[in-house]
DNA sequence: CTGCTTTCTTAACCTACTTCATCGTCTGCT
DNA sequence: AGCAGACGATGAAGTAGGTTAAGAAAGCAG
């Protein structure tokens, strides 16, 4: 497993000459996991930020009750983490976790402090990547509040068509805050409707 | 009205000399705005970002429908605008609307650009505000999904003391994505349990 | 003070969604 | 094979929240 998919997607938003590539790279850390594991835990600083290569995870919240809240999936060219305990290196409020064995490329906080005043240019790469999650965040909230669940559902197909089919239904319903028993009804209703 | 409350903000994240602040304060434009003005149109482009020194504003999102969906409130010391189109200079998904009379601290993204470059201290700041608002989205979202009407009601309250008052009931449902009608229900409910 | 508009409340009825309980199916174990 | 545990489907009964419609308060112009 090698970080060229890493590269491919640093190349989209930044351009870096030889030597910035390599020694952006020698602050990549590979890193496997298991399924089930945990990559970041709720309550703990998150230490790095993590571009998936393989695997698929799950980030969400644990409430008080015990009850999951998915908040993202992240799949091949994502990337995962609790970015807002990251950046401010803070205890995280989401927990991530590997819902298959998985390979991830590991950046640490300090090793980006460092290369940001190495490659200036990485901070507008980051700076990007935040806002993506920033726009991202901000649509779902508007969309939590104006569309109800077989829209959003119909969304998130349309959006994530690849992970649709590789994530148990009933954590398709905590991402779309609703119980599994419904979005079964759902289902039932969008194939009785064709 | 004096750009005062700007500089304490600023302040308060980074550390300026007075030269810096001159030269950042040249870069500001005051701007009066009269009650039901657009700062911000859903469709053009956020130019300002834009800090609250006197007044209170909405941001919301109107679908299809015509319907209202109020993403955020601002009122003095906070930032508003739709980050993400001022961020990425594309077409804003919001609208920025004064509820009163205000008076605005508005900063071009072009002017920050420069900005950046002429003081590479403010892209610190600017990363800790768009991630302050990554936060409080993500936070948002968790909280749309996990809790009932009324614990977000709560929850808006202790939030924002000085807001709840400020602001007609109605965009509070709007804000908590329910009715006004359930919102006053709620309230009358909280009473009576006192 | 009067009338007009905008906001808030109340109440009856309706719907989207939840809860709970049951059953069928598919895994993977040993 | 045979069992256990996870997952999904279905249906009955309950609840959170929406809709509609009417009236009471509250702001504001004349």
């Amino acid at each position: 497993m090698d970080t060229k998919p890493l590269l491919d997607y640093l190349r989209r938003y930044v351009d870096l000459n030889q030597e910035e590539e390599v020694l952006f790279l020698s602050k990549v850390r590979l890193r496997k996991y298991l399924k089930g594991q945990y990559v970041v835990q709720q309550g703990d600083v998150c230490l790095y930020e993590n571009f998936v290569l393989s695997g698929c995870l799950k980030s969400f919240h644990m409430d008080p009750e015990g009850h999951e809240h998915i908040v993202m999936f992240a799949i091949e060219d994502w990337w995962t983490g609790d970015l807002g305990s990251f950046l401010s290196q803070t205890p995280a409020s989401l927990n991530v976790q590997c819902m298959e064995n998985c390979v991830l490329a590991q950046l640490m906080y300090s090793d980006l402090q460092e290369l940001y005043i190495q490659i200036p240019k990485l901070e507008r790469f980051f700076r990007i990547i935040i806002q993506k999650a920033y726009v991202a965040s901000q649509q779902r909230v508007v969309q939590n509040l104006s569309m109800p669940a077989k829209d959003r559902y119909l969304f998130f197909r349309k959006l994530y068509p690849r992970i649709d089919q590789r994530v148990p239904q009933y954590m398709i319903a905590s991402y779309l805050g609703i119980t599994p028993e419904f979005l079964s009804k759902i289902r039932s209703q969008l194939i009785y409707e064709q």
